[in-house]
DNA sequence: TCTAAACTTGACTATTTTACTATGGTATAT
DNA sequence: ATATACCATAGTAAAATAGTCAAGTTTAGA
């Protein structure tokens, strides 16, 4: 079970963009190279993230990204959900009502692996960017 | 970020051992045929938890697996780290003093991550066995 | 004693997912 | 003009997952 880079990137640049921004659009060339993520890979995140009104862009010269929202209203689970870093611990399809082996119930596990999401979908939607940037201190990039 | 079936797979299997034993080993097979989980994985996942002291094994005829303690005192969080289904939220190497950009510093994340795996591993090592046998009821397997 | 059930081990492989890269654009400040 | 930066789609190498295969050993019971 581990979280993946697409999920980590983002919210690594956007938390970038939180504390760099100073009303000027963030450039993706400049979070790449403070981050150290490829450029490539973030227009890729970036362009998800603006599908989603997480972001919104200024094309041209000295454009980039600016935040819609302020960091504090931005939470974790809006940008993974945005970026479709979602978390899945059953094995059965949600909504069907067959179990994860092709049986015709539930399996035994199921009610834990779903307590299992709940318990970590409320992390993430108790977080937001501000509780990154608030903790800004010279033992971090 | 999703469970693997294995982590999954070795928690329901020891759910049906606490679940059908009285005593005598569960051998593979049946718990294969009620699980509805391959026969050679099984043996692969339970050599894993037989080495960790999860399960005893009896071999021979008439034989198969025993947990070795009742089902309360087995965590979901042993039976994990038994088959190595590990959480893993960070991207750098937790010994390191790098971060995951390979930068001298740990990134703007990383406590975050942090944070997040030690809120999933306290849900892991709230729940044993006993958890999942307590409710069965009709509309499991 | 024979045999079938069941555990044991290690190597091997197909599939899927992840983590990018490549290419070829369009928009705009200077 | 032109450099900078966003935009979109397709492709791909590497890693992880989810198994399978092969060749055993052990032991209960007929
Ligand atoms: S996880 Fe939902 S039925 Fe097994
Ligand atoms: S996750 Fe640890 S440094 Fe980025």
């Amino acid at each position: 079970m581990k979280l993946s880079t697409k999920g980590r990137y983002a919210v690594m640049a956007l938390a970038d963009i939180a504390k760099f921004d100073d009303n000027n659009p963030v450039s993706l060339r400049d979070i790449s190279l403070r981050q150290g993520i490829s450029l490539l890979y973030l227009e890729q995140i970036f362009s998800m993230l603006k599908k989603n009104q997480i972001v919104e862009s200024v094309r041209g010269s000295n454009g980039g990204y600016k935040l819609t929202k302020s960091p504090d209203q931005i939470k974790i689970s809006n940008i993974f959900s945005a970026v479709q870093e979602n978390i899945k611990t059953v094995g059965c399809k949600k909504e069907s009502k067959k179990g994860c082996n092709g049986k015709s119930a539930k399996c035994i596990t199921h009610n834990l692996w779903d307590e299992l999401e709940l318990h970590i979908n409320e992390f993430f939607n108790k977080k937001n960017l501000s509780d990154l940037v608030k903790g800004k201190n010279e033992n971090r990039v």
